[in-house]
DNA sequence: GCCAACGTTGGC
DNA sequence: GCCAACGTTGGC
C-alpha cells in the first residue's frame, strides 16, 4: 500500500466540497510528475488531503475508489489521466504546514521540497507521523 | 502584494 | 538545443 497527498486551493475545491459529494474525480491534473503518481495509485491507497492557500493544512483523509483513468477533461487526447478519490474521514486536528516545518523527521516531505507539485507520494513513516500529529 | 520556484513558449 | 520572457502556484 502506497500513501498520498494531493492539495487543493479550497476556494475552488476544498475538503467539505469532497465530503458533501462523498466521491470526486481528481482530474485536471497538467504536470508530468504528478500524473505519474496518479498512475501508480491503487484501489484503497490512503490520501491526505490538502488545503493551499490561507489553510496550509492537511485536513482529511479520502481513499482512491478507482485507478487511473483516461482524464475526461483532456481533449486533445494526450496522456494525461484522472482518479476517483472518495472522502474517507476528517482529521481530529488539521496538521498546518508550520507544524510539518517543526517535525524534523518530516523535512524531506515533497509537500516541503516541491511547494508547487499538487499530488504526491508520501512515505508511510511520514503519513504515520501526520495521523499521530492529527491526534492531539 | 511580493517573490521564489518551476514549467512552458518561442525566437534564434 | 539554448535561453529569455512570461505565466502560474503557493508561501510569506
Amino acid at each position: 500500500m502506497n500513501y498520498w497527498l494531493v492539495k487543493s486551493e479550497p476556494g475552488s475545491y476544498s475538503w467539505d466540497d469532497l465530503k458533501q459529494k462523498n466521491e470526486e474525480v481528481w482530474d485536471g491534473v497538467r504536470n508530468y510528475q504528478a500524473r505519474n503518481f496518479l498512475k501508480e495509485m491503487k484501489l484503497k491507497d490512503p490520501v491526505l488531503f490538502y488545503h493551499s492557500g490561507k489553510d496550509k493544512a492537511i485536513v482529511g483523509i479520502a481513499e482512491v475508489t478507482q485507478e487511473a483513468f483516461p482524464d475526461p477533461k483532456d481533449q486533445d487526447a494526450k496522456d494525461w489521466v484522472a482518479v476517483k478519490i472518495r472522502s474517507e474521514r476528517d482529521l481530529k486536528v488539521p496538521v498546518t504546514l508550520d507544524k510539518i516545518k517543526q517535525e524534523d523527521s518530516l523535512s524531506e516531505m515533497l509537500l516541503l521540497k516541491q511547494s508547487r507539485l499538487s499530488v504526491m507520494s508520501v512515505a508511510k513513516e511520514d503519513f504515520e507521523t501526520i495521523l499521530k500529529l492529527s491526534e492531539s
